[in-house]
DNA sequence: TATTGTTATACTCTATAACTATA
DNA sequence: TATAGTTATAGAGTATAACAATA
């Protein structure tokens, strides 16, 4: 038994690896580690990274209708639906009729939303905090600005 | 009918809200559109990006067990034997016997494999180059730095 | 007693197609 | 004819537990 002394020996190798330059590669695991800490911190409100999305976005009174919601966030329209449902049947949410177009569903937090919302944001922020605590304050700027432009197109 | 003068107005005020410049959100929206890429052009060699990530670790001669491959690309165990299994069910991978630990076994690549992913190489690289054009050489530099780190820990 | 690979199972996420009511 | 929301369904990805062989 030998992997006690030197700790993981065979992926510190393929860290110097092909993909370990991949960007997409390390933008696929970085992610990874993040969604598992976000939803770790989530549990305790009975929220996800995607339940937590939408309530992030009507939580600052956004207005949006389910199609921005499943553009904003890239999901499908369907399941928008399921996580509008589910956030609506806990009073977090609610739908309300766009007067310009009966088509069009706007959604808006409630009081008790908003309430969750705080809260859960506190416990991602120390989650976040944690695991970015090894950029700097001028790093995250870049990190981020770099991100958008990869996540919304040039 | 008036989403056709201006484009999305919906998305473009919430791009500027708070989920704006959540590193994590960020992270998530850039991985999908990276990973909607990839799989899309992986899908002629019948690859995904797990099974690509797996073809190039072993393409390399990393010679890593399932052990290995489990924790690099952070899969669970059970993934990577469904993982072996198909490449394995197409000539692409071989398991080899570790002489050192009757338990494990090692993965190795066969020509076939390294014929495959190296054209499969090619096709996201032209992918990859689309999405990351936007950055300069030396923004792909960092973005790749601060990435390892928040993938593999500081 | 701990670890490697394996099987099994359940849950979450993703992707597609079709339907309704409106525009 | 096209769009917003909805329903249904299947496939991919994630997470957990248990087991046999070996260390």
């Amino acid at each position: 038994m030998e992997t006690e002394t030197a700790a993981t020996p065979g992926v510190d190798r393929m860290r110097g690896g092909a993909l370990g330059e991949d960007l997409s590669f390390l933008l696929a695991r970085a992610n990874a580690v993040s969604v598992a800490s976000a939803n770790a911190a989530l549990a305790p409100f009975e929220l996800r990274v995607r339940s937590y999305a939408v309530l992030a976005v009507v939580a600052e009174d956004a207005r949006p209708s389910q199609r921005d919601l499943s553009e904003f966030l890239r999901l499908d329209p369907s399941q928008v639906v399921a996580l509008v449902d589910d956030l609506q049947s806990r009073g977090l949410v609610a739908r309300e009729q766009d007067p310009r177009d009966r088509r069009a569903r706007v959604i808006v937090v409630t009081s008790a939303g908003r309430a969750l919302f705080g809260r859960a944001r506190e416990a991602t922020a120390n989650a976040e905090r944690a695991l970015h605590g090894a950029l700097s304050t001028r790093e995250r700027e870049q990190l981020s600005g770099m991100l958008h432009r990869l996540a919304f197109g040039a």
